[in-house]
DNA sequence: TTGTAAGCGTTATCAC
DNA sequence: GTGATAACGCTTACAA
């Protein structure tokens, strides 16, 4: 595979390198008219295509950033990724994509190899083991931004739902509807910012309307086996706020297995909306998130730290919509 | 951002450039035991990380490939770009994801750009509009393959579904459970390799048992006012065979809004199963895809071709697999 | 055992 | 108007 480079060019049209550079970099201002016409067809005739590595090399910008998500399988970092991908195409950017899968080793490996590639900036949904790394991604003044997550004493700017605001509505709606008994489901905790800060504004809410917890938290399988054995006890609370889709997953699993219907013999809250809840059966109520925008202003906030702008280090909350569906019994208007 | 070179480090360790070259690149075999500590310190002192742009430039070779798909948003193209980064990973590579939208311009200025920075290899889902373009990668030797689709003539290796056996076992799954009418709902053909070969299965089976066919083809909204209407005439199939994903949303959609329920007014099977059939209501029955081992080996070809191994030219089908569910009504054995 | 120098493909400075 | 030349950060013959 031969490269053609801009030697080759400059000799087919018989100038110097610094010409035809000149040329592509469309300052033609003082140029003779044949000589452009002898690089343009050279330039045509060989099919060059500028080295970008190269021109890497000179400018220090590569034009490419890097996005490390946990999984690109969860809708959320798609979406996330998506948003990114776009407004980095309308910069003329390029995306890198990582896979970190919450694994603090991996999540490093691939800063330090983005790093190492010159990506000009770097989209994290980070991990909690590695917050001295990022402290020192920070201390450097790498262009970094969080998505989705937020680390203590971290000064990189976060972009994230508010996930109390979702929780409380949730919430309301449930009491709204009648329901004396909430449950809440989720993934572990592990010191991930979002899961945190839901099952705490959960347990504020039941605190402050003198209700019980139930709270349903761990891996897919376990999920499945504490619903059953509530259900089999009959203390399954009558309606339940689902933490986010891979916990709505084992839900629906779990309900289907034990015949349980949604919403007679249990109601279903789901935050972060996924794409079948609206034409699922029953159709599931959710509290979504706008992962698109999240991600956008996340973009706009990286590319604006990139070309030096000045950015305060801030934590930019997101509003979560409630979206009303059939998956929440009404006992409230019996 | 002060960036440290080797430069800085042979400074620091008070050697020359070569040497610490010689050290990074694991060449201590014949270095002083003392030049080596000096060298390791002031790596260590400096946070030194070696430019891969310069030794991209060098090496010619950036450890980086491109991935073109449609759309990530897509569960198809997730999990092919997930395999690929899981492979790419162990070989020590990046991945670059980008979104054409089967926008043949877009899919034209990715390729440039992506070969402008000198990505070692592209794994693309093509568009038909593209022919030329690909047929010109390969032309050049750039180590390009293709998932999913295929382009006539262009001579790329392809990884995709067996789409008529995909098709063949959904009808004869129909068949075996009593159904004398059989739809088929498909997204617009675009002339899309996939598309085209799993509704000329169906034709073709049509055909062979001299059954009519039922075509449902058209963008998402469509989808839904055709099932409408045949449903009004009462001319709706007993059973459809769904196409993909996309299609399948429509369907499921439409199904709602009409009042249709599954499978007692109509059976359905789609082809490329979803996180969710397995626990809707009813459970939905498909012939899933190995999407995850179609990326796979696309990109153990992709870096076979990348380490100069000979890969003939081929065609790589996939076996569907059937998986029973819910959503098919028996009136075979009633 | 370590260092010198050339080269990868661009761009920028400055001279002609 | 056009062209040497150096520089970006690294690797690698080849020299010492």
């Amino acid at each position: 595979m031969k490269r053609v480079t801009i030697n080759d060019v400059a000799q087919a049209a018989r100038v110097s390198k610094t010409t035809v550079s000149h040329y592509l970099n469309g300052r033609y201002a003082a140029m003779g008219a044949d000589t452009r016409e002898r690089i343009s067809s050279a330039v045509h005739d060989l099919n060059y295509q500028p080295n970008v590595v190269a021109r890497s090399l000179k400018d220090k910008k590569t034009m490419t950033i890097g996005i490390i998500v946990a999984n690109i399988l969860h809708s959320f970092s798609t979406q996330i990724i998506r948003a990114i991908e776009d407004y980095a195409r309308i910069m003329n950017y390029h995306v890198i994509v990582c896979n970190a899968d919450n694994d603090p080793y991996k999540e490093e490996d691939y800063i330090k190899m983005l790093r190492a590639k010159q990506v000009d900036g770097i989209v994290v949904i980070p991990t909690e083991g590695n917050a001295g790394l990022f402290t020192g991604l920070a201390a450097d003044g790498y262009p970094t931004v969080f998505v989705d997550r937020i680390i203590e004493d971290a000064p990189v700017p976060s972009f994230m739902l508010d996930n109390e605001t979702a929780v409380r509505e949730a919430f309301s709606h449930l009491m709204e509807k009648g329901h004396g008994a909430i449950g809440f489901v989720s993934q572990p905790l592990c010191e991930i910012a979002p899961r945190r800060e839901r099952l705490d504004m959960y347990r504020r809410l039941c605190r402050k309307n003198d209700m019980e917890t139930f709270e349903i938290i761990g891996e897919p399988d376990v999920v499945e086996g504490r619903i059953s054995r509530l259900a089999d006890e009959e203390k399954l609370p009558g309606a339940l706020i689902v933490s986010n889709d891979l916990a709505l997953f084992e839900v629906l699993k779990a309900l289907k297995r034990l015949g349980l219907a949604m919403p007679d013999d249990v109601s279903i809250i789901t935050i972060d909306d996924i794409a079948f809840a609206e034409f699922f059966n029953p159709a599931i109520t959710a509290v979504a998130q706008p992962a698109f925008s999240i991600g956008t202003e996340a973009a706009r906030s990286l590319f604006g730290i990139i070309n030096g702008e000045e950015h305060p280090v801030s934590i930019h909350r997101f509003t979560p919509e409630l979206i009303i569906r059939e998956s929440v019994k009404d006992y409230a208007n019996e």
